[in-house]
DNA sequence: ATGTTTTTTTAGGCTTGGCTAAAAATATTT
DNA sequence: AAATATTTTTAGCCAAGCCTAAAAAAACAT
């Protein structure tokens, strides 16, 4: 396992995202330059360096593209990242959409074992709090796409697909309101005052779920 | 608050470190470049800007000490550095031993807001797994120096000077075992397979502690 | 007090990861 | 297909943080 500085992790991640984002395309030096905030010219120049040591393929005026180590490498950061996150939201109490920042400069600690830890500590999470799958140690990865019922918007539709966590105890509770998965799900009202939602549940029952609950269920967005 | 490079952060905590121990006396170049590592050129560089940037005081050929400003970042660095090393022992079951180069890329990470929740989720400890203290955000720190129970030696004797996490269940359970602050403890044997002692307490009753309960309790050597 | 040893500083270089400006290659228009 | 526009690369520069070798200062010994 090579050691990477965190420049060289920042320019994987964002080949990994650009190239599956545009269905593996090679990126472009302009769009690496355009997400890193760096020149176009220091991207040519990283280029080079990380090609070098076999991370991309890279023809001149031809962009990037991971090898597969470049690959391996990419996604273990993205792993490293989502679990941060996790972390940071789940353990520590910060809402979904401050974690970022934190998490880039997290990701970058370089602990093998400190990365096992905290996924086991977590219960090893599938999402993150944004929805996004996590990547296990070997790369696999779930390919659903789901959120917190806590993220959705009064008026939106979703089905229950998860929970974060998966004590009796909660399992319990969603019996009780009716909640299996697959159950369908609408948001009637929000209180931003403690974080609540009303909701219906199967187009017929309606609960008020706290901000604990809505953290833990995950639900995929419908019509 | 400005913000430094880990570089930057790593002279402050050195010279942090050895003025404390040489009784406020000014940290050498040489003595600098041993503990970082470095040649001893590099660090009358460092010297140079940081104290261009007034965090320490530095003449030369007479060493450096830091200013007050250079102080307050230092201690907050300790800060970090030793609730990240709680945190990976009491939350990931890291072995006190094995924690400080971890802590040592944890420490870095800039986020005040990070550093307070983390502080929050580990009960606000007065110390670390080394027994060292840990300052508050105001850098004040206790100075009495204390270990785990788990960190002594067979033979060993020690006072209880406090708990790491003070919940009822616990408090209760030393109740029972006769352990009040103050109480005079020997270790009489220790198991390495699960990482219990039996330990002598008021020099009369002896009890068997769990690694959870010697890892809970705080005391300081005797002879 | 003078010479020797140790410590510290200066001087000059190197790598990483950035930058700008200009040149070259590729794409797009007409 | 030629002209124009865009993208990418080259060339040259910079700061941070390190290095070695040599010079200078301070400390120690005789």
């Amino acid at each position: 396992m090579e050691i990477l500085t965190p420049a060289e992790e920042n320019y994987l991640k964002t080949i990994f995202k650009l190239t599956e984002s545009d269905g593996g395309k090679a990126a472009s030096t302009n769009a690496i330059a355009a997400v890193l905030g760096t020149a176009a010219a220091s991207v040519t120049d990283m280029l080079k360096r990380l090609s070098a040591k076999g991370l991309l393929h890279y023809e001149k005026h031809r962009g990037a593209s991971l090898t597969e180590r470049g690959n391996e490498l990419a996604t273990n950061l993205v792993r490293r990242h989502r679990l941060w996150e996790t972390f940071l939201v789940m353990k520590l109490g910060f809402s979904w959409d401050a974690v970022h920042d934190i998490a880039e400069q997290l990701e970058h600690v370089q602990s093998s074992e400190l990365v096992e830890r905290l996924d086991a500590f977590l219960d090893r999470p599938k999402f993150d709090p944004h929805g996004d799958p996590i990547p296990d140690t070997k790369g696999r990865m779930a390919s659903r796409k789901q959120v917190q019922l806590s993220a959705l918007a009064v008026g939106e539709k979703a089905v229950v697909v998860g929970v974060q966590e998966s004590q009796a105890s909660f399992l319990q509770y969603l019996d009780r309101v009716q909640i299996s998965l697959g159950a369908a799900l609408q948001v009637l009202e929000q209180f931003d005052y403690d974080g609540s939602m009303r909701v219906a549940v199967q187009g017929k029952d309606e609960y008020t779920f706290s901000q604990k609950v809505c953290e833990n269920l995950y639900v995929q967005k419908t019509k």
